[in-house]
DNA sequence: TCAATATCGTAATGTTATTACATTCGTCAA
DNA sequence: TTGACGAATGTAATAACATTACGATATTGA
């Protein structure tokens, strides 16, 4: 196993991971750990650790996605997010809501950016803070 | 006053504003909250809130720069950073150290990403981690 | 001077994440 | 089948990051 492909399916999940991969899956909008935590007490949940362990290996799976300026996370809502290696992330000030979006020259860019100063890129984290369309039109 | 003005010079500083930038501008890479506060002991600081408070006030002048993959911060390199206003961070895995890179056609594109799906942007976090040259030369 | 605003000091608390250690589960080869 | 190994789990304690609450002091401007 340890393939790194981020395909979605036919991939076996544990009980906690699944149990934590369902609650971000059916929310509304980013989960903190211990938010994850309180909604599986019931299902036998007890320390953070449990909660982060999982989230650990979803996000090396790439099902999960972890936003740096909330300290919290979500599921993934693309089909094949292993096609776009980078994905920005824009979250709603208003209503929460976190959409993706995956542009291959947008993904070039920040490459040849990083290229540029001869860094070597590894990992981009792309955060757009501000309003969606549904909120402004409210 | 609270002109949003980032011009890094003729603004007045309180004391520990002061301090606090004068900490992260003399440090090689980004610093945690509590490091600055560990360094301004002997200053006479004693509590995490004294630092925070003088980082918020930094944050909004744009002395400083809050790297949230980090949870830490870093002094503003760039004479002026006004004029760009989308700034992506790399961040050296090996070193630490921390390149601001401020390109307007960087910017723009992120503007037309947001714009694609009408969401209104207020402010992007870009932070591109890897190795920086000097390290992979080394 | 007086009022308004910004800053400061201190303590307590809240939130996020990790370390340490012992145990259990799953798989696979001998 | 057994037993060895790696992955996953359970639990407790602690570390790391950040905010709330409250009161005092300082600065500014009408």
């Amino acid at each position: 196993m340890s393939r790194h492909s981020h395909d979605h399916s036919n991939t076996s999940l544990t009980r906690n991971q699944s149990l934590v991969f369902a609650a971000l899956a059916e929310a509304a909008g980013p989960l903190s750990a211990y938010t994850i935590l309180d909604q599986l007490r019931d299902a036998g949940f007890r320390a953070p650790l449990q909660v982060y362990r999982a989230l650990e290996k979803l996000l090396e799976i790439g099902l999960v996605h972890r936003l740096e300026s909330l300290n919290a996370f979500v599921a993934c809502r693309q089909p094949d997010c292993e096609i776009h290696s980078t994905t920005a992330f824009t979250i709603c000030a208003t209503c929460g809501k976190v959409g993706e979006i995956a542009d291959p020259a947008f993904t070039s860019q920040i490459e040849a950016l990083a290229g540029q100063t001869g860094f070597a890129l590894k990992k981009s984290t792309v955060e757009l803070r501000g309003t969606c369309s549904a909120c402004q039109a409210a």
